[in-house]
DNA sequence: TAATGGGTGCACT
DNA sequence: AAGTGCACCCATT
């Protein structure tokens, strides 16, 4: 069954893989095979139920594909930021000679250091100190690896794990850029006033590269404007699928790896849980992953929304699906168009080897993803292009690559990471919530494939399909539609709806909170010399944003934006305009669930980070709002949710490692007077069976993650 | 009282301070009074016995002066390697900006790590981890300070405190040099195999600074000699003392302080020590001070050598010394010799601040010192030059520089360092053993003015006036001497006699073993060669060492070197060479004492090093010493002796740490198998009161230094 | 502003 | 593969 098609009838799918080994923890396996020499995929299910597992195999990283041929290493680092920059990710090199370029996460910005936190931040003591490289925990050998290697101490404060690194074949003489670890402990967003990128950016101007050019002043417009900012996939350029676009290519932000249906038993291998707690911490995806939904499941509906939470956890523990994926390569196709020298590079595609290739095959076959055979000898699947046009500078809007599961936090979190990756992740949770949705017979498809299409020859936008705002009532889609389609600004739709969030941009919206940016159909006057100034001077976006806009203040925005204003430099005519405001209108109904205010400094407003999110009772979720919006110092250090604080742990594991000591953030409720609380931007906080007890439009009564924590809480 | 004399009349001092205030370990304290505000010098003493305090004021820092007219920053680096090279420090840069320069000493080399120690390195947690500033420890703001700032972690290998700053002051726009921190946490020794070495000689070259490159030149042949390295004092160039030198400079290579003697009770003020374990810890200077023995003791000689240790450990427990020089600023004279811009600079001298001007005049009044006020408006004491002659190039061989003790522990470890710097270092044990030298009725004079005098004009070297060989019996020297006098290669004198070293060079020597360079005498003729090549290149000379030239072979060295062959590339004389061989022969008689293989890894050979050296028993020492032989893998981190494995710690700290938790280095004698003692180069091992049982003719019966380590071993 | 202190990018080793 | 030398940079006072 296809699942995602080209208007030419190709189906596509995004893949996202990485590693080649299965990697089942033992400790909820029922029958697990492990072959590592045949590198065979080796599924078992126990109920069903897809779960992320843990790869084990370390030497196979996530390969970019293909590589300009690069005269200087020097053209790697522009090369790749036009890859992670639309990511939210700043690089930096931390390392380097003549055969290799090893990058990492530019440091975050020393801010102001509190003062009565230091040893507090001390304290926070990270039990499992990984190394740079991406380990398997449940490895046999893991006998052999206590003999952990020392950890660097490069700095105390930049302890991203994420790195890539950059080769320099001797043999061939030809460039290979590797994920080496595609964790990062902290937010990412992208943020075009960073110095770096105006460097980056200036780069690109000196060597006229107008295609990347007028990208990134769209990404910064939408940062600006307050819009989601997802960088596109790349398709593979075999001629099946789109035109591949200049230099965005597909990802895996943080949490790359593939989940896939299968009939054998699954179970978690995520690290340090006990049976009860696998599938209780929630761990968001940032990344479009290739997930396919359990057969048993598919078209099952739930009957009541209003599922209880030992059910919901019961399931979750019982259904778990594991996939493994060998030998991943990521196409990037900014080979030539950045560069500028290789113009004969190979599209980008994401490239496995041959054992993960029919592997994938026969799990993409079952989860009704078509797979088809490559010029370049392997065969793969395709990302969605929901322009599906040629143009070959066309600007993505928000699309979604999901397939098989209706929960959009798969799809979404581009602008978010986690410290886990998507090996560690459960998705029980999320596909116990996806069947609860009602089929809305096929409607999505159009909802799915909105599209911008800047055409460079034309000057202007060509029109996609979709011309009716989307319906953003989780209710109205049921799993068959997600499986069938896809979103414009899915990723974020699912999951506000599903996910009870403390501030709602719903069309439904009650009052928001001040400092919130809560309004996504209108767009304030005060906003839009912003945009004039921008056309004008077309310079960067952030020098014409006044200095006083904030987003606050921003409300009526579409409505105000229809009225005429340009409402972004790369839209021409009226008509353009008017399908963006849709999509806006669209987008910022579905996002507009975060702590926001009108600082850019941790990530990108408007749209949803998930770095931080765990579920809490709306109760407690209320006190934490009144917290957040309390706080006056929105200092990164003081927020205990910010995962930042938690030097690299996952933020569950983080407040477990509070609860355990007795840190009482949780435990009294009065303690959430003082710093504890002090949320930040984009720190999401979701409430689970306490709809009524929320003053926004929250739909509490559909399930959601359900952790632990919620135990604790009640108790 | 005259101590130190020029020919001319003047006398001199060298003038080795820090810092501007007392700092009285309350602890011990009967009566301290401590006034910052007046910087006024205040002595206590219970006992007349000095002892080094340690200093508080962190804003009072060792200035050198007078520092050349950069005109670039890069050109303070040549600059200061001029005067740190020669004192075995290789300095790097930490930092640097426009307006300053922070430098440190390089990383030592990585060595290969051994497998089984690297958890036991990791728990070598230094319990008090110093900032880089140094600080006081016995501050009555202590309270304060509790909350100390977090250290920084820039490698977990380079943990070497020292620093120098030099900083542009945009008023003025003149640079100033200060050291930040004088204390080392490794040995030094001076290296000019390093490459770093010799890209600084290499610079030397392009910018045809002849001086400096005949003066490396020369430690560079004294390095592969096996001659001690030590640093000539650079006097004031005020008219009044000699000639100043190129590049040399007085330096407090690690710990910078003065003692000098007074009436005020005195008292330790080194951590962490209970009163009972306040004299057992040894600390070795490696740096000439300024140090006056006690009135009360000065005259009076002790009847018996053979004091009980429990007699030496009270008299030391309450005879403390105390001494606090605000401001000290060290006086250079390489600013126009070596940068060749600024000929005008002014002669390098040791300067202090006015109020500590004052002060240390009374001192030195006090302490039989003369001073003498300078055209650059402060008084301060001269260094001894004991070449007393006017060659602005001359180099000058080994010369003392103490005043009023005859340990000559204080004079010598040039070519070591200390954790620990003069401020903690309880002079008692010195003390207690210099008076039981008898008088040889100024003899020594003439000893101590030994120098090979090279003059650029007439490409000679100039005699001193010494002629015969130095009596190297310590019995033979009073105190009295030592206070009027400087030795040739005194610094190894009297500690090498006074301590019972492991293997011992002294003339009557029974059989060295093997791979311990224990020959002081005579000169192996397959060493020869390699000084020829050294002088028909004019190379560097560590190029031109037959790789098969051990100091395992090196006997009748001296003997063999008179036959006619060229000693140094220095002396064209015959009548040099010969005084060359005999203040050779004078050197080796008194210092090869250390652990030394043919390798120059860690330090220079033929010198003690005093940096890992403690005290223990001859039974334990010959174990050691054979273990020390045994030892195949003489890898640096295997050495539990080493300094470097303590991480900062002081050696006896260290060890004390090893014991309480049990390592059973001492505990248990059969723990001497394995690994534990592998005596590394340099390492010295030193007996107390067990003279018989070694075969090595110690001089056992001299009353040692004494630890407490003692009292472990013997129970 | 002047001065001090320190983080970190990144290429050399 | 990683430590580290060095400079560019920022923060604080
Ligand atoms: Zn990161
Ligand atoms: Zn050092």
């Amino acid at each position: 069954m296809e699942i995602f098609k080209t208007e030419n009838g190709d189906s596509i799918s995004p893949i996202i893989s990485m590693n080649d080994n299965f990697f089942l923890d033992k400790a909820n396996s029922k029958s697990t095979t492990t072959n590592k020499n045949t590198k065979k995929l080796e599924v078992e299910s126990t109920d069903n139920i897809p779960v992320i597992v843990k790869s084990k195999a370390s030497d196979k990283y996530i390969h970019l594909d293909p590589i300009p041929d690069f005269k200087d290493r020097n053209e790697i680092k522009p090369w790749l930021q036009k890859i992670f920059y639309p990511q939210g990710v700043e690089l930096v090199i931390e390392r380097s000679d003549t055969i290799k370029v090893v990058f990492k996460c530019k440091a975050a910005k020393r801010g102001k250091t509190s003062k009565g936190d230091k040893d507090t931040e001390q304290n926070y003591i990270p039990k499992n100190d990984e190394d740079i490289k991406e380990k398997p925990t449940n490895d046999i050998k893991d006998v052999k690896n206590t003999e952990r290697k020392k950890k660097r101490v490069v700095s105390r404060f930049n302890t991203c794990p994420f790195r890539i690194r950059a080769t320099l074949s001797s043999r061939r003489n030809k460039w290979a850029v590797v994920i080496i670890n595609n964790k990062h402990s902290h937010n990412v967003a992208f943020n075009p006033e960073s110095k770096e990128y105006k460097k980056f950016k200036e780069g690109l101007r000196e060597v006229d590269d107008i295609q990347a050019i007028k990208k990134f002043d769209e990404l910064e417009y939408r940062f600006h404007a307050n819009l989601p900012i997802i960088p596109s996939l790349v398709p593979c350029d075999c001629g099946l699928t789109s035109e591949v676009k200049s230099f965005e290519v597909i990802m895996p932000s943080n949490c790359v790896t593939t989940t896939v249906s299968g009939e054998g038993a699954l179970q978690s291998t995520r690290k340090n849980l006990d049976p009860n707690s696998i599938n209780n911490t929630m761990y968001c995806p940032n990344y479009p992953v290739n997930v396919s939904k359990p057969k048993k499941l598919k078209n099952k509906k739930l009957s009541s929304l209003n599922l209880s939470q030992e059910t919901i956890l019961k399931k979750s523990a019982s259904a778990k699906f594991h996939v493994n994926l060998p030998h991943t390569h990521i196409h990037t196709n900014s080979a030539d168009a950045f560069s500028g020298t290789n113009s004969n590079a190979d599209t980008p595609f994401m490239e496995r080897n041959s054992s993960f290739d029919s592997l994938i095959s026969n799990v993409i076959n079952n989860k009704n993803l078509e797979t088809h055979t490559h010029s370049h000898s392997h065969p793969h699947s395709h990302p969605y292009d929901v322009t599906q046009n040629a143009y070959p500078n066309e600007f993505i809007l928000p699309s979604t690559f999901l397939e098989g599961s209706s929960d959009v936090a798969l799809q979404t979190g581009i602008m978010s990471n986690f410290t886990s990756d998507l090996n560690e992740i459960d998705f029980t949770g999320i596909f116990n919530k996806s069947i609860h949705h009602k089929p809305n017979n096929g409607k999505m498809t159009e909802l799915n494939s909105p599209s911008l299409s800047f055409s460079p020859d034309t000057s202007q936008y060509s029109m996609s399909k979709i011309q009716e705002p989307i319906s953003t009532d989780p209710a109205l889609l049921n799993e068959q539609d997600l499986l069938n389609n896809t979103f414009l600004g899915g990723p974020m739709n699912e999951l506000s709806s599903s996910i009870t969030t403390s501030t709602s941009n719903m069309i439904n919206n009650s009052e928001p909170p001040e400092h919130f940016n809560t309004d996504g159909n209108t767009l304030m006057m005060s906003e839009l010399p912003v945009i004039e100034n921008y056309v004008n001077t077309n310079n960067n976006f952030s020098n014409a944003v006044p200095k006083n806009s904030t987003s606050k203040s921003s409300t009526n925005r579409a409505s105000k934006a229809q009225q005429g204003n340009t409402y972004s430099p790369f839209i021409k005519t009226e008509e353009e305009q008017l399908r963006l405001m849709n999509e806006i209108d669209k987008i910022n109904n579905l996002t507009a669930t975060t702590f926001q205010s009108d600082k850019h400094e941790q990530s990108s407003p408007a749209f949803i980070d998930f770095t931080n999110c765990f579920p809490v009772q709306s109760k407690m979720r209320n006190k934490l709002i009144a917290k957040k919006e309390d706080v006056s110092d929105n200092s990164f250090e003081q927020d205990v949710f910010n995962l930042q604080n938690s030097q690299g742990h996952d933020i569950p594991e983080y407040i477990n490692f509070m609860l355990q000591n007795e840190t009482d953030i949780f435990k009294k409720e009065d303690s959430l007077q003082g710093q504890e609380f002090n949320l930040h931007d984009n720190d999401l906080v979701m409430s689970i069976n306490e709809g009524n007890s929320v003053k926004t439009n929250d739909k509490s009564n559909l399930p959601l993650f359900q952790t632990n924590w919620d135990n604790e809480f009640n108790s």
